[in-house]
DNA sequence: TAGTGGTCTAGACCACGGT
DNA sequence: CCGTGGTCTAGACCACTAG
């Protein structure tokens, strides 16, 4: 992914936000500080607070400034965000399955285009544990074909996305959700060692990348009664 | 709300997508198109169709254009949307508990600000049908500030938003939102006619709103057997 | 009143898609 | 090759906040 002014400038604060040189409540450089110090023009400024404020960073407000918001320590961002950027908690990953060949077997509502069921099917299955808890059981499935030697490689830093960004230079630019409230079945139950029947969220997703023809189907079972998903969402 | 020059573009686009003049699959006009036609620079034109892109009502791409996305017939964005968005099925609304003073007396994981806790709450009590069955229980807080004469008065066109908006000037411009897989209790149970323990989606929501000081609180409980939530997401 | 973010103009160059 | 959207510049005026 091509590495635009605005993108370095928001990557440069969201370090610094996350690394605590701006604390919550405190606020950023005005805009037109960041142009005198990074040699831009607002506009690129702009763009690059915007989306700080898109991932919930930041808000803005006019005649104040772009103030550090308070992200909730839910699970995280769970739209687009990988799971390993959960923080404040201990997260550990278990690989039920290793990514590998298989058939494109999912009971998913997204469901693959006839351009993808055309290819090879890497799936592979991981259990989440927060503090040594399983809380949520994970499933994906991806065309092989545009990603080679993918099956047999091990994640870079453990994360998928991070791995399909750096490996592959493709890019999470979107998804498509759908949640449901379901009783887990002994399968899962065993797994996130509770009952058969106890309440679980269930997530389907559906992952839009750079490349048109690549999605990711993901299927998530979540057991939310110590951590709820978060989630949150800014217009302007 | 000022009626900017991009949102009066954005509103007429989403217009006539909305009314079928761009079906699915179907590009919009081009980015210098709309310029010449609308008389103005393609900054504006741009931030109007990042808008309709943030909504999930088009997807861009360089090279091609905007095309007009599928808006999957879940029970919509629940998001920012109003529940009334939700497009068909026969959508019907019954008050348990019409909008009055009530206390703060709400057990949220968003809690009231101390200063919306020093004044009038008002809250309201829905529960929302499709096709005749009873799916969400809703339950909404709001400080009774900001809004004179708020109770005894209809929603325009039975949507809570847009009295907000048309009567108050007010508008929605962000959320949080908590999800959890709970068991229902009795009182739910006998409204959403399940039985006790079946699984439901809690949705736990602070909505922003354009007066800093005002924020929406809100909690649902969906039966997602028939009507899963669902929602979408776009970076860019 | 000074400084902030919000909107807008009128250009420019680039990367990508299809011809 | 041309048209598309993506990025960027160098300005401008406005609305809002706070001292």
């Amino acid at each position: 992914m091509k590495e635009t002014r605005y993108k370095k400038l928001q990557k440069i604060l969201k370090e610094q936000i996350q690394q605590g040189k701006f604390n919550i409540g405190e606020y950023l450089p005005s805009e037109n500080e960041l142009c005198s110090s990074h040699k831009i023009t607002r506009t690129t400024a702009r763009k690059a607070l915007d989306e700080l404020m898109k991932e919930g960073f930041i808000v803005r407000q006019q005649g104040k400034g772009s103030m550090v918001r308070e992200r909730r320590e839910s699970l995280g961002l769970l739209n687009v965000k990988g799971f390993s950027e959960a923080v404040g908690h201990d997260v550990k990953t278990i690989f039920l399955q290793k990514p590998a060949i298989r058939t494109w077997n999912l009971d998913l509502t997204y469901r693959p285009t006839s351009e993808e069921i055309e290819t090879n099917c890497i799936h592979f299955e991981r259990l989440r544990c927060v503090n040594n808890v399983p809380i949520t059981l994970e499933n994906n499935w991806l065309s092989a074909k545009y990603i080679p030697d993918f099956v047999g490689q091990d994640f870079i830093d453990g994360s998928f996305f991070k791995t399909l960004s750096q490996r592959y230079l493709i890019e999470i630019t979107g998804s498509e959700q759908e949640l449901r409230a379901l009783p887990a079945d002994e399968y899962i139950s065993n797994l996130l060692q509770i009952k058969a029947g106890f309440p679980l969220l269930q997530i389907t997703i559906k992952f839009m990348t750079s490349n048109p023809s690549l999605n990711i189907y993901s299927q998530l079972y979540c057991n939310t009664t110590k951590y709820p998903i978060g989630n949150s969402y800014f217009l302007k």
